[in-house]
DNA sequence: TGGGGCATAGAATAAACATTCCATCGATGG
DNA sequence: CCATCGATGGAATGTTTATTCTATGCCCCA
């Protein structure tokens, strides 16, 4: 009879985590089906019962406890108690509180600091989405989609700062059946890329101080060519207005060096799914 | 004969105590003891056994059932879902659990609004921001930007729905002075873009599932030629984990094209912000 | 001082529970 | 194609646990 090593090193949620996470790849399908549970509903597994969890996680009761006995524990309660103690410790001591609360003020101004840094850009990014949802019109989001939808095909046009928000945008548009062409430049060919739009189409572009140069010629170049155009910018003086037609301008935009384009993100978000729903 | 009021209308913690503290003078010796015990004892009362709160608080088994009768409970067990409730509740509130909060919350009504789908991403993106700053942590910024500071090249690998966040940082961190290169597959030669990659650079790879195919193939191909890596991804199972030097997990991220991507994109921003800084 | 009513302790009980066992299935290597 | 080994599902088991029951103790008032 052998004596069990029910020693488990492993008394800490967060180093129960990492072993789970740590040991996945090589367990059973059963087993790794139960660690990737109990990754994603920790506090199901922490006052549950084996009954409870094995239905929840789609198993047999049975293979609960084998999955605790090969994590190196006696069985499922001990295990139980790991999960427990992430409850009693997440239990609000006050004081903690304070403190987190006072960081995410940003009242700690230690900028360099790689947490203060973090703590301001979401912050700012906080206010920037509950700005855009005062500065944005109904009756222009409205009129974007309806132009968008009309259009054979969009084409999008965001460069230097502004691409990635234009890759989102195309990147959304396209899982949701549109047809997308994304002005990005490759190989110089811009003017080229743009060659084959026609009145049926339609145009959205984005742009912020300081405007980028290419963004700035072949804008005129597009409406030129009779497309309708949507424009997101920082200001009515910015050289993608004119000929416009629907404007949103998200004021206050620093360039996006300083900046993580989340206001654009959410509008150009909202403009694709807006865009979807309308047509079912 | 009395047929016993079994609904409780405490179904919450705060509640429940406000209930304790009110009844408490008028309770006989036993239960008034329990009583003070519950409320200074909560934690003990969520997870212990009746035989266990009843040796703590020096009572007999039988007197706790009593008291949660008297409550106007089933049962202990009964009650004890309410301490546990709290335990829950302070633990924070998972990305997802906060939207479903926000949808109950009603905002969300009238789906097909272009202006609610606005309002909708604009919270969502909120949420995301707040529940960034809690599940990064300052010991991992401080690895990761060290990492990245002591590289020649960093290398940026983000393609599908997670290229714009590539893209973005791929620009912060042009724009600030670091020689960046980044894993965009262009012509299909994501292989050959990879291939000058020495152990003295860096790689900073982003992906959420679904996980794109070719950034799976390609991190462990990157590792090999021991480059140290930092990973953000929404899971420790995720296949852009094993091997990493520092993981940022985000958890709770939908698809792309139902996101906004704004907790990635501002955490990369602090990452390249917050490593200029460090510098200077 | 004695009796009625309620609170209490502790044992008895029945339900819930974690755990173990075993037959079966499926994959792997000869 | 068969033998072997490990994984798996599901029923059986023995333990833990909440709950109930009853005898006893205590207090208050007559």
């Amino acid at each position: 009879m052998t004596v069990r090593q029910h020693t488990s090193q492993h008394e800490t949620y967060e180093s129960l985590r990492a072993e789970i996470a740590r040991r996945h790849p090589r367990f059973a399908d059963r087993l790794k089906q139960i660690a990737e549970f109990a990754l994603d509903h920790p506090t199901e597994i922490a006052l549950g019962t084996v009954a409870e969890v094995a239905q929840r996680a789609r198993v047999q009761p049975s293979a609960i406890v084998r999955f605790a006995r090969a994590m190196g524990y006696g069985g499922f309660t001990e295990m139980q108690q790991v999960f427990r103690s992430r409850l009693v410790a997440s239990v609000a001591p006050s004081y903690k509180e304070r403190i987190s609360g006072l960081r995410r003020d940003g009242r700690f101004h230690d900028g360099k600091n790689p947490r203060a840094v973090l703590t301001r850009f979401a912050s700012e990014g906080v206010v920037a989405l509950e700005s855009l949802q005062d500065c944005v019109r109904e009756k222009d989001l409205v009129r974007a989609i309806a132009l968008l939808g009309a259009a054979q095909t969009i084409y999008v046009l965001g460069l230097g700062g502004s691409f990635p928000v234009a890759a989102h945008l195309t990147y959304v548009l396209r899982k949701l059946g549109r047809r997308v062409a994304i002005l990005d430049g490759l190989g110089s060919a811009l003017g080229d890329q743009a060659a084959a739009a026609t009145p049926k189409d339609a145009l959205i572009a984005i742009s912020f101080r300081t405007y980028n140069p290419d963004t700035v010629r072949l804008f005129p170049a597009l409406l030129a060519r009779g497309l309708p155009a949507v424009s997101i910018t920082d200001s009515l003086l910015s050289p993608i207005v004119e000929g416009a037609d629907v404007v949103f301008e998200i004021p206050d935009m620093p360039e996006a060096a300083l900046r993580t384009m989340v206001g654009p993100m959410c509008l150009v978000q909202s403009l694709a799914v807006g865009l979807s729903l309308t047509l079912d």
